[in-house]
DNA sequence: CAGTAATGTTGGCAGTGTATACATAGATGT
DNA sequence: ACATCTATGTATACACTGCCAACATTACTG
């Protein structure tokens, strides 16, 4: 009808207001609470319009998840930017970086982590080329790292997976809650995933 | 009415029995799919018989995932025992444990750990007494340890969150799938356990 | 400028959590 | 033995959910 107050037929890009929204109706009720009819009515459409742009609650989930391991790549990768040349200094804050991200967004990160998202059997397929990604960095700052004669020469995949298990690890402790009063402010958890990291390229046994 | 085909009206010890139903239940369709009334269903009450025993679902989860920290600190600590004297040996022991254990009840560690429980803020004081014993066992191992002069001598705190993270990343992951390929099978998450634990006792870094 | 595909709406269905009122049975005190 | 109280289970109802089918409106394309 009238296109003056911007009220069109057609909304025009919803799709995308459909993530906006839906990861903020997440970041309020946790994606437990989440549901795709309050998730119309924010963005003020019926409630069978998301049907149009997303196969199921499952596939929006899905999406949503994938702009967090986008994010996750960006924030980790940029951290390794920032000390090129240091490897050591590299690790630490990815490690960091990772952690932060899961202070941010508690409720993405156990999305993403979770098992919210059905992923039938072996996901290496679906979203997870973008959660390689992410896993790839990491590989490639280790190898590096091995190559400069500062990491110990084992296997890489097995050093990049014992640092990505210890982040992870903070990361979903804290998200969980388990470390509450522990971990709950920005600059506790920098010290705090800081440290763990330190300790792990230092060894916990007497030398 | 007639008891002789064993149908009371009273169950007789229908809050167990929810449990149990509900673990099977959630390991068969994931702790999301999971319904209050398909439990009583398969308990063959009727669908609001639970209330009687739960307040409400979200209770109910709570008491499954209480079940899942006991069984944790059971597990962990048992094979913890199994090797008194060797702190070394006990922390690769009791992180071996934690990780299978998740592999062996994925739903249920992800029910523990994911976020699907409301906890309402700080968990500190609910059902987490629990989960705090199987942390204390951690911490004493670690004690001993460094009394013995076997681990280095940080905060003990800090030593046990460290290999906590570590252990718990580890399960998380192949709990979420990421690992899928790579540790599906129980001999190769043992084998990759105490590899990544030993790693983080001896360090990454060149010495 | 028709016709078709993309996008949105209405209405409906089975399934969900939970509140309320009611039914039954085990336990208890006389 | 019996009345009564309380624990336990049932029936019904309501609002909400994910999703399907039929229909409406708009944008795009020849």
């Amino acid at each position: 009808m009238s296109k003056r107050s911007g009220e069109t037929y057609h909304h025009g890009n919803l799709h995308d207001t459909l993530i906006a929204a839906a990861i903020e109706l997440i970041r309020d009720k946790g994606p437990n609470a989440f549901s795709l009819r309050e998730l119309a009515k924010k963005a003020g459409v019926s409630h069978t319009a998301p049907y149009r742009h997303f196969k199921d609650k499952n596939a929006l989930l899905s999406a949503i998840a994938e702009t967090g391991f986008k994010t996750l790549t960006e924030r980790t990768q940029n951290a390794a930017m920032q000390f090129d040349g240091d490897p050591k200094r590299q690790l630490i804050e990815t490690g960091v970086a990772y952690v932060e991200l899961a202070l941010d967004s508690p409720e993405i990160t156990q999305l993403m982590f979770g098992g919210f998202i059905d992923t039938k059997k072996c996901p290496k397929e679906n979203l997870d080329s973008e959660a390689d990604n992410a896993f790839q960095g990491l590989v490639n700052l280790i190898e590096s790292g091995k190559q400069s004669g500062i990491f110990r020469n084992e296997e890489t995949e097995l050093l990049a997976l014992a640092t990505w298990s210890m982040v992870h690890g903070l990361a979903m402790l804290i998200t969980g809650g388990q470390l509450c009063g522990i971990a709950d402010e920005q600059d506790q958890v920098r010290n705090l995933s800081a440290k763990v990291e330190t300790l792990l390229m230092e060894g916990i046994l007497v030398r």
